[in-house]
DNA sequence: TTGTACGCGTTATCAG
DNA sequence: CTGATAACGCGTACAA
């Protein structure tokens, strides 16, 4: 492409800059970087009016080499257009800039191949560490990168040997706090949509589910659980399997808000009204968990602080302050809203209260 | 930090390899380029092997250097968390991928200065490119942008010249669509929430509103006009402030979904109901539109694609395959849902069919 | 206080 | 077909 000695760079070197203010490159670096190393006011000036002239911007990938940082930092998502991930990515990237780095964003849709091309980039030194979010994936990934001794903080995701530092919302204590609000609320058969098959946080969620239940002398009935995708979509088709068994619920706990506002629709299209036949609860709080219909009672994961707290950890993992508290986790908090009636549930009909 | 000598490089280098392997290693970088010169089969085999051995994996922060490219894009939004934006990021990130690139992700929210800050990464050969869907800031900016020739895309913004490409849905054809359905509803006072003022696609969506207006033989009443941020708090002032001028309106259109559901909030927080008292559309079509209550009518804007085709376009600019087509502008399209009702405004009460 | 020169890891040119 | 080597732009030990 470019000769032995052509030219890459578009723009002016710290050649052109040296040369115009005539003092050597060593002293222009040594002014843009204010070194400690010392260099006369005089010549300094100089130098600064040199750059400005010339509009002299560094090279930020010739200091990448030299200095073998590039003050990257990658955030693996399963899809950035799933809303969970949005603020997160958000926290993240607000903290990265702050310390003066960059982030930059894979989306894997949970597909093991996917997240090990995305932990390659890694190997080649685009980034600096990795915040990862992305669930689907296998632990092979995780474990390798620990083993590289790479910079990483895993969000909302469990390793499953835990030797990654982690941040993220107690799932277990989360569904169990939501379950027995239901309970409380008086619900004695509550059905329940279940995350991925094998995804730590899922099973967490369903323990707090079981936990509840049995915290209230309850059996749990296998026949009023059933699996989902963590989606829209695989809430309505769950709620089309409970109804098909024919098992009577009259609450409903979802594993996710998404999975939570898709069963809302598929029991309402099925005649059940929300909250008077189903009350229902999700888990995640996602922005718009207010305005939907009705408004959803949740759990609040603080997503924007998650990615955060994250980026914070990672930051201090790469300066060396490791510390050894590995494992980051945040207390729920249930966010009551109509989706679960304003009382007892009654045998009359009748809307809830506002 | 490291010496004039130092290893920066924490792995194994292309010399590692061709040490291993018994070659130079400019053969090392011809088989894992896979270069048009040939190579023997068996020097190959034995470089594929030595690399495979050792885990090498190139520097592509020296490739950057040397070749002058990083295969990098940045994407500037206001705000990612803004559900307008994570379907864009998708878009482009999943054509990035696809080519190789990889996606870097800047918030400005709005603000011009770091907007500019963000830019600059360009200027330090960060990135190949900008895809530039921040909609604050000064036009300073793009134009120092285009004057740079950096490839650059933007995302539903008007360059205020002209001179960038673009790729955005017809503002003015939908918010006129809108509100013509409004009219056609039998609606004749229709309050309108606009976006911030000076921001180009604000000023499309108001023409928009004023043409449908005119084109049923209605003069627009500026009492029924009032400006909003494109955020949901933003809708339910404007809606108490258009209720404190006592000024009477049957549907009200927002500039977009979020302040349309804020607003939502405050009417009904007033005692009207929707759509029985006020019929409301909304713009954007974002993803929840679909599940807020009541389930909003809006203009699509398909957000994906946005994102994928101006991937597509900037990569093309990158390649040199310029054209000259500069703009590309979508067809809107309305999505009409039960926040308009189902049939024309009748003084009796009674919920709308769903 | 300033300048010289080397190397970061890679690619491409040129000579063998 | 292969190897030696000069850049890419920058930061820094070392000499001056």
């Amino acid at each position: 492409m470019n000769g032995p000695n052509g030219r890459a760079q578009t723009g002016p070197t710290i050649r052109d800059v040296a040369l115009q203010a005539g003092v050597s490159v060593a002293t222009v670096s040594r002014v843009i970087n204010d070194s400690p190393h010392k260099v006369h006011r005089a010549t300094r000036r100089r130098v600064l009016r040199a750059v400005v002239r010339l509009g002299y911007h560094p090279n930020a990938v010739a200091q990448g080499l030299r200095r073998g940082t590039t003050r990257t930092i990658a955030l693996i998502v399963p899809d950035i257009s799933n809303p969970f991930f949005p603020a997160v990515a958000r926290g993240a990237e607000d903290v990265a800039r702050r310390h003066g780095y960059a982030l930059v964003l894979g989306n894997t849709d949970g597909d093991a191949a996917r997240e090990r091309a995305y932990l390659d980039i890694l190997r080649k030194r685009w980034v600096d560490g990795v915040l990862f979010a992305s669930a689907g994936g296998d632990a092979r990934a995780l474990r390798a990168l620990h083993a590289g001794g790479v910079p990483a903080v895993l969000i909302a995701r469990e390793a499953t040997d835990g030797e990654i530092d982690t941040v993220l919302v107690d799932s277990f204590a989360g569904m169990r706090l939501a379950t027995s609000h239901l309970l409380r609320l008086g619900h004695r058969r509550i059905a329940y949509i279940g995350g991925p098959r094998g995804l730590p946080v899922a099973r967490e969620r369903l323990r707090g589910y079981h936990q509840a239940l049995r915290d209230h002398g309850i059996r749990p009935d296998p026949r009023l659980v059933v699996a989902g995708d963590f989606r829209v979509e695989g809430g309505r088709t769950a709620v089309r399997r409970l109804l098909a068994r024919r098992r009577a619920f009259t609450a409903l706990a979802a594993a996710n808000d998404l999975m939570a506002i898709g069963a809302m629709e598929a029991l309402r299209a099925a005649g059940r009204r929300i909250p008077d036949d189903v009350a229902v609860v999700g888990f995640d709080d996602i922005p718009f968990a207010a305005f939907v219909d009705p408004p959803l009672t949740t759990v609040a994961q603080p997503t924007y602080r998650l990615g955060a707290l994250a980026m914070e950890r990672l930051l201090a993992l790469m300066r060396g302050e490791a510390g050894d508290a590995r494992r980051l986790v945040l207390k729920p908090q249930l966010v009551v809203r109509r989706s679960c009636g304003a009382r007892m549930p009654q045998r009359r009909p009748g809307r809830a209260a506002m």
